[in-house]
DNA sequence: AGCACAATACCATTTAATGGGTATTTTATT
DNA sequence: AATAAAATACCCATTAAATGGTATTGTGCT
């Protein structure tokens, strides 16, 4: 008897191809996928699942509270959330509700497939060895700013103002005066055209600078 | 001859599966998949590719990057951005450099053999019939900024800011008291506990609320 | 030595943001 | 109908940011 699987995700090309890599495992599986949180609701009151594949963000709905409404239906039901929100909190509510693991979007289909298999008494898994990206270049150091002729210091004073630092903050960090913070801060502004912060932190996320 | 399509993404089960989509359609299809920059870079040097899927986020590197820095190899290689951000100022970007399509990937498997199949020499394509949020940026509605009880309207006025708008002129937009949007900035603040815009803006960044 | 530019720093003024209140109306839920 | 929450709006005081100047010192380049 093949193993039930359902996978709810509204990324098609995702779901489909995901029940492509299953299908193509050898293994014995029936899958069924969903691109939207009703007509899944619908289907796993109607059919026992062995496994639910499910994301967090399906149209904007939020994937756990379909977990948690279904949860009597899924006593015997293996629940993974399959992520690309990997936020340490996210994961500690998965856990604290009952789910049985939580992959992100990274994950191999080996381990995928490790997680279907697997004796669904085991402990609660999530990925092991991710470390948080910190950025391993300084992005800022980007061509794209350097087409502004953005200076060093500029540059510097571009990250602490991202970083959510006031101008006085910033002097301190820096060991430089609060006045020579706003004129460093007024050449930005001119030399990126604009006249606010906001617009300063947009310009940087528009060239990608961050990270 | 099969046609060369090489794709690069760091999520492998969408990288993979997305893969096994292709090879099942009956074209003749030659797959070359790769999950981070540097390889797939290598790769496209050495050899010449028909179709070049690329996503816009690969282990935080930009895309963009790649894709500028490759353009001069890639002068017959059809060039398809697959992305989950799917913003107005990234769409004009990618036609601005003269990438062929911008897919987001809710898109259909049948969508993206269209696209691959499609004369290249044809206009720039990217999915119709996308309801735009009003904001800026759409991925606001996230589970993540949910958890912190902020209202809709707090989620907008949070867009207008990221935006680069002063509290004036987000006023005038929404066609309300300027009081009133430096209440809900207030309010926002008190539920986020932080105490500037450029913080807003972080934290939205660090939940990846943005692009 | 001369030049350009970066980095430093200050003054003054205007504009915007922040944070403490309070309070009314509207909307949703029980 | 009662209640809670959201959205609206104002006052006030303080702080921060923005913008226009000017000016000195340092640094790298030719």
């Amino acid at each position: 008897m093949p193993k039930q699987i359902v996978i709810c995700d509204d990324h098609l090309l995702f779901l489909n191809g995901i029940a492509e890599l299953l299908k193509n495992t050898g293994n014995n599986y029936h899958i069924s996928t969903f691109s939207n949180v009703h007509s899944c609701r619908q289907h796993l009151m109607e059919h026992a699942a062995d496994v639910f594949i499910c994301d967090l963000n399906i149209n904007n709905f939020d994937g756990f509270l379909l977990l948690e409404e279904l949860k009597p239906k899924l006593k015997h039901t293996k629940t993974i959330i399959l992520t690309a929100y990997y936020e340490d909190f996210l994961i500690q509510k998965a856990k604290r509700i009952g789910i049985n693991a939580f992959l992100k979007k990274e994950t191999t289909a080996e381990e995928l497939v490790d997680v279907i298999e697997s004796d669904q008494s085991k402990e609660f898994y999530t990925n092991k060895n991710y470390k948080k990206d910190v950025g391993v270049y300084s992005s800022i150091d980007d061509p794209i700013i350097n087409k502004f002729r953005i200076s060093k210091q500029e540059k510097e004073i571009i990250k602490l103002i991202i970083a959510g630092l006031t101008s006085q903050e910033i002097a301190d960090k820096l060991f430089i005066s609060k006045t020579t913070v706003t004129t460093h801060r007024k050449n930005i502004h001119r030399k990126l055209e604009i006249s606010n912060s906001s617009s300063l932190i947009k310009f940087a996320h528009e060239n990608n600078l961050l990270h």
